[in-house]
DNA sequence: ATGAAAAGTGCCAAATTTTGGCACCATTTA
DNA sequence: TAAATGGTGCCAAAATTTGGCACTTTTCAT
């Protein structure tokens, strides 16, 4: 039996019996007392955390918390993750951000270097903040599944953005802007952007945007986005 | 060198070079040249996909396609995630929830069986709603960070739980309950419990909970919540 | 108290797996 | 045609893993 397959083996079987004894886990996958107790330790330092009583009546003991999951995840599937936690930490009052957060990072670690530059500039262009409790929160809408994948490119790779917007007058306009960055105020997202027509920042309710699509042609430069509430206050957003 | 490392190595190496040759990859793992070929069988087996072309200007090439992120991670992280993207959906507006959805899927596919109940049975605790536009949001505190291993310890053995309770005016009460669900309206958190002593539903605002720690004894039995707007309006949730 | 049952450690030789070297084949291109 | 490249089979050397043994410590039942 593979070393590998008789880990699993050990675990699987500490799962189901409970408490377990070496000599117990030994003839269960077929190998001597020393090497079993040599596998306790390799699980142990992957991070499983096994108890053990010694003398009469002890055992080993897996604690259930400790089991781990490995996953295969495409990129775009860890943006979203990381996004999601980001917000939700920001949101604030997050119980469990924490977990998810290393959660996230041991994730992060595995992805390719160049990827995590990426991530990074994107959450970079990530602001969130929290709406005052004054907010009317009555009308917002459902935002355009097709707004993350144009995003994620337009952000990355530093093109137009081309978009048809609805104020909260009900009147459509078409805006073709250089996106910088994002504006969280759970439950609200806004996109911040560069609108070169007006030669001036514009703040877009992303619930109000429909038919996002890239505009090929010149990269935009990055710009320095006021963020500071006495700059561009919360409440000055569009309603 | 490690094996695991050096299959690590020469796929970073292979990211970065685009096209390399075999002899130049033995030379940067340090390894032979017949080394570094059964090592490409194992990383194939594993699921990459190496192109490779023979002949004067060849070599070997990654698909970076075939790149996925591998993490190991702890059950307990995965319900952070879980519970972090749920939330964050409730709340509405998360443009990114279905990449974020198909993550979480893939990961729960690899949960052991029972785990995967006990998480669907954690989740089925958990409510999510829309805070009314007219609460006063002014006074969150944050959660203390033990709450999360604590309740979910809690939820699963349904075990009593004891802690400390501070009120909206300011008063601290002793609690023992029976925890048995999770009311989320972002960003407010509340713990809906059974009180035997008051032989009532109480929800308490997980801000106000501190120093929460498990009573081992008997199991409380699982109750019905009233989930219900008219029943349990939100409105009379403690401020 | 004592003995049995359990975890845990150190050491060494045997067993097994991994590695390197070699000869050789197939394919491509200058 | 020759050189450069991926690829395979085989064997002995090197490295790692395993089993066995002697030993310690802890706990519990008698």
């Amino acid at each position: 039996m593979n070393i590998r397959t008789r880990h699993d083996a050990i675990v699987r079987h500490l799962r189901r019996s409970g408490t377990a004894t070496i000599d117990a886990l030994a003839a269960e996958v077929g190998a001597s007392r020393r090497t079993v107790l040599r596998d306790i330790v390799a699980l142990r330092d992957q991070g499983f955390v096994i108890h053990s009583e010694p003398g009469r009546g002890g055992g080993l003991q897996l604690d259930p918390q400790s089991m781990q999951t490995t996953a295969r995840l495409a990129v775009a599937e860890v943006f979203a993750l990381l996004i999601s936690v980001a917000a939700m930490r920001a949101a604030g009052h997050l119980p469990f951000s924490g977990l998810a957060d290393a959660g996230l990072a041991k994730i992060e670690k595995t992805l390719p270097p160049e990827k995590v530059r990426d991530l990074r500039r994107f959450l970079d262009c990530l602001h969130v903040g929290k709406l005052s409790p004054a907010q009317d929160l009555s009308d917002i809408g459902s935002i355009d599944p097709d707004l993350l994948p144009t995003f994620e490119a337009a952000f990355l790779d530093r093109l137009h953005l081309r978009f048809h917007y609805h104020d909260a007058k009900g009147r459509q306009t078409r805006r073709e802007v250089e996106p910088q960055a994002m504006l969280i105020l759970p439950p609200l997202w806004y996109l911040v952007a560069w609108d070169p027509a007006r030669a001036d920042f514009r703040h877009f309710r992303m619930d109000r945007i429909s038919k996002p699509n890239i505009v090929d042609g010149t990269k935009f430069r990055q710009r320095h986005v006021p963020f500071d509430e006495d700059v561009c206050p919360y409440s000055s957003l569009p309603r």
